[in-house]
DNA sequence: CGGTATCCGCAACGATACTG
DNA sequence: CAGTATCGTTGCGGATACCG
């Protein structure tokens, strides 16, 4: 049932997802575990204090695991959670749409 | 094919639904059309001034179309293009995912 | 290597008043 | 009815420097 008040579930996910670099996060990490360096060097433009406060959202809302490993120097590695790949099927629907938006926008743009 | 780079096409979708009203606004768009009052009227604590900005957006991508009735009093109606009801098998999926992790923070509020 | 600590700018959002 | 216009706030993201 579609909701007639304030609170429309989607609009959960979409506090979830929004952020600048949240869902290149995930999408990097559906190829396998990563490391804080391996977001900073996969994405320029992207800083240590944007990466560690989105990296924290993620984590608290159980998407992905943060395993600290005790050696010096440091290693922290960064994996989705089952309830992040959960996630899946939406970030493709999401990717699909805006692919075809893109399109679309070239069209028009052509025939403008 | 999934990207590497920073241009995920999937943020593209993200960038346009981002804003605090619009899928509510998109969700009742579903139910027929509307009239400004009547989102003002079904949506408490949205300001016109919010309300009008985010239309416009909406209408700017393509989502909504706006009518204009050249009467006195004004009247406006707003309704879902084509291309706006291609997004509502994601709304959907945003929204059923939303709903599970809504039961989802209840479980762990119970056993917490 | 994997972070914190500060400081700052901007855009989204909100409150309120006014208008054709 | 359907908006503008103005002003104020807040929080995300960015720049930079420092730390265990």
């Amino acid at each position: 049932m579609r909701p007639t008040s304030c609170d429309y579930a989607a609009n959960v996910t979409l506090g979830i997802l929004e952020g600048k670099w949240k869902l290149l996060l995930l999408c990097h990490l559906r190829n396998g575990t990563k490391r804080f360096c391996d977001f900073t060097a996969l994405i320029p433009g992207l800083t240590q204090k944007v990466l560690t406060y989105q990296l924290r959202e993620l984590e608290t809302h159980g998407l992905v695991r943060r395993q600290i490993y005790p050696v010096i120097p440091p290693k922290v590695e960064y994996s989705l959670t089952p309830y992040g790949e959960s996630l899946i099927p939406l970030m493709d629907l999401m990717n699909l749409w805006g692919e075809k938006h893109k399109e679309r926008l070239l069209e028009s743009e052509h025939i403008g």
